[in-house]
DNA sequence: TCGAATTAGTGAATAATTTCACGACATTTT
DNA sequence: AAAATGTCGTGAAATTATTCACTAATTCGA
């Protein structure tokens, strides 16, 4: 619910992927783990782990190690897994197709219900179960989803984030490069594929092996 | 080149950056820019900005701000923009092709040379200039190239990872759920679409308004 | 049952990053 | 030419994140 606050953002980052793990651990039958053993599989350092656990209380046992069961159901409760979030996409391109085909309801409670795209051809299609409406029908088709996806062209980036503001979406997963403008309350995640790949190589030149980024 | 370091990795993740916009405004023909008006158009703090201009040395002028020339061309020459760093990637899905049409080598260093798969259907074909081999071919066609793009199911993933570091791949920009295990000498930067957009309705719930991720 | 081994949780140290806030200098205005 | 304004560069403070290293609890093996 609304800020039991003080989980560092950083830990925060890290809720989703502990979550994802420990749901393998689980279905492939494994009753225990310990911080050591998340440590190598994640490549994270198992005090990071122990202490982003303790964050949320005592979850694990000494000498023993945490429960996969007890700690999935935990971390399902805290991340909301039980209600799905429902999400739109805006621009069906490769992209926002991969995206599509992503069947994200397994492990996730996120469902894209539907997707928009001013390229008519492409409207009426059904890609992974979702259907494809023109980006003309935005503001009628829309209710009560506060998070979109958006792949569209760099240029449709700033209005198309106006109206799905408009429309009442607070949140945006942004793939394009723009740094859209938002108001105060609509937060923003960048994904900027061109600049992680340019970090990547600027890091393999810059900082010869070892640590992890 | 190897490491003039003692660039903060926080800086580092951000010269790509700071380098497509100036070369954005460089394009627009602005002459001069100050940091308050770059931290306005990408939403980082100006004195951070300061900052991380002054680990390359004084760059600006006080009372102008800084010259975009001279600055882009600056950037130029620290991110390695002359030189053309070859790509290659593995998986040619949906996401696989959104990169292949996505034009790299314009305002960017790296330009994938080849993409290969399993589908014996996609061999042949050239999608965005891009020819597609065979993964099987893997061995045989790869020759100096140090950066892997792995858009494969996750299930290939580690089998794949194994196969490039053995040809020499120093750098892996990892779009698999899988927390691939690499030698030391090996980067991989990890890009978990998932969990980036759990990540985000995680912060939406329990991060209101403010600040960004 | 006992001793050795394991492992969580955490105070404290360290490291990394961001932000404040101000002096110095350049530009612009009058 | 002087005053007002703008803006960088940066020391210092604040904040955030990671890691060390130890204690106490538990398990495991014989």
């Amino acid at each position: 619910m609304g800020n039991q606050h003080k989980i560092p953002q950083a830990t925060a980052k890290r809720l989703p992927l502990y979550y994802r793990f420990l749901n393998n651990l689980h279905i492939q039958g494994k009753a225990r783990v310990s911080s050591k053993q998340l440590s190598d599989a994640m490549k994270i350092d198992s005090a990071t782990i122990r202490r982003d656990f303790s964050y949320f209380g005592a979850l694990g046992k000494k000498g023993y190690g945490y429960n996969v069961e007890y700690l999935l159901g935990f971390f399902r409760k805290t991340l909301d897994q039980d209600e799905n979030t429902p999400v739109i996409l805006i621009g069906v391109g490769n992209l926002g197709t991969a995206f599509l085909n992503y069947n994200f309801t397994k492990n996730n409670n996120t469902k894209i219900e539907m997707a928009f795209d001013a390229d008519h051809a492409k409207v009426g299609e059904i890609i992974g179960n979702i259907p494809v409406h023109h980006i003309d029908e935005l503001e009628e088709m829309m209710e009560n989803i506060s998070v979109a996806i958006l792949t569209v062209p760099v240029t449709e980036a700033q209005g198309i984030t106006d109206r799905l503001v408009e429309c009442g979406v607070t949140g945006i997963l942004n793939f394009t490069p723009a740094r859209i403008t938002v108001p105060e309350h609509v937060r923003v995640h960048h994904i900027d594929l061109a600049v992680e790949l340019q970090s990547l190589v600027y890091f393999m030149k810059h900082y010869p092996l070892d640590d992890e980024g």
